[in-house]
DNA sequence: AGAGCATATATGCATGAGGCATATATCCGT
DNA sequence: ACGGATATATGCCTCATGCATATATGCTCT
């Protein structure tokens, strides 16, 4: 039995289409004279925390910035949203415009709204996280910039953002370098992507996203450890990566390697039983 | 040793103020003409999801719009962001003049941006979490809904709203009565920031927010069944909850019950070891 | 007042996951 | 053939959790 409301307009309208609910004729003329413009609005970004493992270190892929403002400084890649996309879809089309990439896991993060945090005015940016191997991360236009989350548990806020060069492989001189200039409000940015991908690692399998389609647990094991920033117990790890079911051995076995071959294993779906 | 780049600009400037860097000359000029509305912009909301826990049971806060579009269906409550505010104080300002409610625990959960989620127009909005203790949420003007999320595992989507009338205290009814019709995307909303509070609620303290300030170890696993629709053992969660450290014992006990009084607890920030 | 009841609170034991050590397997280089 | 390095497998210890049992403490009813 579904009550009825009385008509608020007195106009005879066709059975099917109720006076007042969602497409009626009363909603259609409503619409037709709204204005949304009578707020002020904001301008709406979308910006793109890009991780990678190499080497041991999670790096995140940020350009020198060109233009005013906070020229010189190192910037996350993004862009404005249109009109026509959702924030999926500009995120996805902002890492294909400035990085060159596509069919990555793209997720959305978190969204930045201080009234200060862009001097060219309002502008409100929904951050997003994408995560690539190490393979495509190299390949794609970008400078590659380590980054040293300072290791205060779990904190999240502002993360340093070393300069990769001739210190990538020594953990002395990275150690010892210093931070680069940020731009904006990124640096708190990444900061919280850290935060929740390190969260993220614990509970869902996405740790095979900074991997090729196969891998060797050890690789698995590096990726976590470089995510989490510390050393976890080997035996245990792959005991409960292969009691989890997303991993699925391949028969191959790695090549080239001076010691036993790991196994290879590519990521499954967990069924949905 | 650090080591320096070269300047990048040959032009001599006072030692303090870069040629290019923020705050310069260079970059007040180029802010000076820049247009930000050459771009097509949204309009920005904040919608909240009010929870709390009566009887049981979770309930979120909606309340009927009166308005096109969505016209007498169930709504979260919101409201645009202004130009002047963060997105966490324009919920925090929404959830005191729409449910009279202030210092309540509030966090940002997602942002929707989907096109065609709105028939006004482009408009994304920036929906946040709140937590409120029973007592405090009866008293707040909006109408009270029950939610009762289908039991799918982790999936979040859509959730259907009860009206609780009759219902309230009869299980069986309650499962039998129909879903109510729900505004906009606020059923994905409501789904998601569900998902969200069942995930938050194994490792952070965040079932206290829905308790007033001194409440038993019953009242607090009472929450953590409500939310997580389940039954949880009662043995370990008060082995769990008391080494946790986020509980001190007042002294205090229960009054009024039937039975043994139990001991009332308050929560504690735990100390920063 | 005392029995009965419902719940709180405390203790002991079984089970399973994770940390740790040891043993064996398998590649490379010399 | 042998050593080096790592993968892989197995067994043991510890601890958190699930479960059962026992005692404590308020109320209600007779």
């Amino acid at each position: 039995m579904v009550k009825r409301r009385p008509h608020s307009a007195a106009t005879a309208t066709p059975l099917d289409l109720p006076a007042t609910g969602r497409g009626s004729a009363d909603e259609q003329a409503f619409l037709a004279q709204y204005r949304l413009d009578a707020f002020e609005r904001p301008s709406v970004a979308v910006d793109i925390v890009v991780f990678t493992v190499i080497d041991g270190h999670l790096e995140v892929a940020l350009y020198e910035r060109t233009e005013h403002p906070d020229q010189g400084r190192l910037a996350l890649p993004g862009g404005f949203m249109r009109m026509d996309e959702s924030l999926d879809d500009a995120a996805r089309r902002l890492l294909a415009d400035k990085a060159g990439l596509t069919d990555v896991f793209v997720e959305q993060l978190y969204t930045f709204g201080e009234p200060g945090r862009d001097p060219r005015g309002r502008i409100v940016t929904v951050a997003h996280v994408a995560l690539v191997d190490a393979a495509r991360f190299s390949a794609a236009p970008l400078l590659r910039r380590l980054v040293r989350v300072p290791w205060s548990g779990e904190t999240g806020g502002d993360v340093d953002v070393v300069d990769i060069g001739a210190a990538a492989f020594d953990d002395d001189a990275f150690d010892e370098a210093a931070a680069c200039a940020v731009a904006f409000d990124h640096a708190s940015i990444i900061g919280m992507a850290v935060k929740r991908l390190r969260g993220k690692l614990d509970y869902t399998p996405v740790g095979f996203q900074l991997l090729p389609a196969e891998f060797t647990l050890r690789q698995l094991q590096d990726i976590h450890e470089a995510v989490r920033g510390d050393v976890v117990n080997k035996d245990s790890f792959r005991r409960r990566m292969l009691a989890s079911g997303h991993l699925e051995a391949t028969g191959n076995h790695e090549r080239g390697v001076t010691w036993r071959p790991a196994e290879l294993y590519r990521f499954v779906r967990r069924s949905a039983v």
